[in-house]
DNA sequence: TTATACATACATCCTGGTATGTATGTATGT
DNA sequence: ACATACATACATACCAGGATGTATGTATAA
């Protein structure tokens, strides 16, 4: 039953895998090891070998996927164009990579530990939907009025405008942003992003 | 041991309260009845009388946090003041409080389900302090050069870059943006929202 | 008296972790 | 070259703890 040192490699990756689909689409706490040897076909003694814990298995892919998508940013702005450029283009790759490749969506998934349970996923969208309603005339309002730039949809400001809200929130959570003066500084770019005329 | 009609209210609401302290700490899957039982101080019991199951005080919770936050909302854009001001003013409103009221912090927070658990809040920090490290050089030069205009720290930036990928990326998972064309609109805002020279 | 508003006790299931079994690669002495 | 001893790479079985949900007990409002 002993493999090789590559078989068990390819093994710990298989189970590296799994985990990194299962614990994507369910978050930490709902995601068990029987899901995880479900998804790999391996037993509880292999993921045993390979891993400590639960805690400890989490750990590692989440380190392996940050330091991944750390280097991926690196190398976004390591040509020395102009600054704008390099910043769009970066953004730009990250979420178009986001929409097409299936495993880099799901480490992001991973870091953002945003989808505890896809079970409360329709909840959230259903709580979009009724800020969309609430805020959809407004913003068209505004853009007829010349207040703020035509957009081809309002769709595109609120979700600034949520984006924007729960982004700082999160930051707020973390420690990383606190003060009020850089809540404003934020706040400010988005505003002057979607006004016609610069203030 | 049976109450009056308020008493029974007021208890529904002290297990509501309870309820959400846990959960916004907790995220939904890691917490557990017993955790609400301890932080409200009443039994299984109670909280099973009130609700049919765990999944159901979720929900109605969630429901209860997401129509409160809707009715500030819509509030904060009743006034028909300028829609930049309002748009500024209701973010600033939903910001500030989240560093003041803690109960709006908790509300908000089990909306984003964003922390599942605290014990890996440092866990991100330490991924944010990785990309600080990468771009805030990056960022002060591009300040310097007058690419972009002069913000009090590069975090400015950086929050901006994070806030704006992870939010698009969470619209995607939700299936609320998906087209190409609507993140590049949106990240034009953020782009133009920085530079100094209007696009 | 009866429905209510809980508290208590219980039944069942599931989870993480561990102990054990076992087949096989691999290093080593001869 | 080859037998042997051991480490490795899992699979299987098991266990203690804890979770949800339910059944039951009970005091009291109505």
């Amino acid at each position: 039953m002993r493999r090789t040192k590559e078989e068990a490699e390819q093994t710990k990756e298989e189970i590296f895998q799994a985990g990194l689909r299962v614990f994507s689409r369910m978050g930490f706490a709902a995601a068990t090891i029987g899901d995880i040897t479900r998804e790999s076909n391996y037993t509880r003694g292999a993921i045993y070998w390979h891993f400590k814990s639960k805690d400890a298995f989490y750990l590692e892919l989440y380190e392996r996927v940050t330091s991944f998508i750390l280097k991926l940013i690196q190398e976004c702005f390591k040509d020395d164009k102009p600054f704008i450029q390099n910043f769009r283009n970066t953004i730009e790759t990250i979420l178009f990579r986001f929409l097409e490749d299936e495993e880099w969506k799901m480490m992001n998934e991973l870091l953002m530990h945003s989808t505890e349970s896809q079970r409360f996923i329709t909840l959230y969208t259903s709580y979009h939907a009724n800020i969309y309603d609430l805020l959809a005339p407004i913003i068209q309002d505004a853009m007829d009025n010349g207040e703020i730039r035509k957009f081809s949809s309002p769709r595109i400001v609120i979700n600034l405008f949520s984006t924007i809200s729960k982004g700082i929130m999160e930051n707020i959570t973390c420690h990383i942003v606190i003060s009020k003066a850089e809540i404003q500084e934020m706040i400010d770019v988005v505003v002057r992003g979607i006004s016609t005329n610069l203030a």
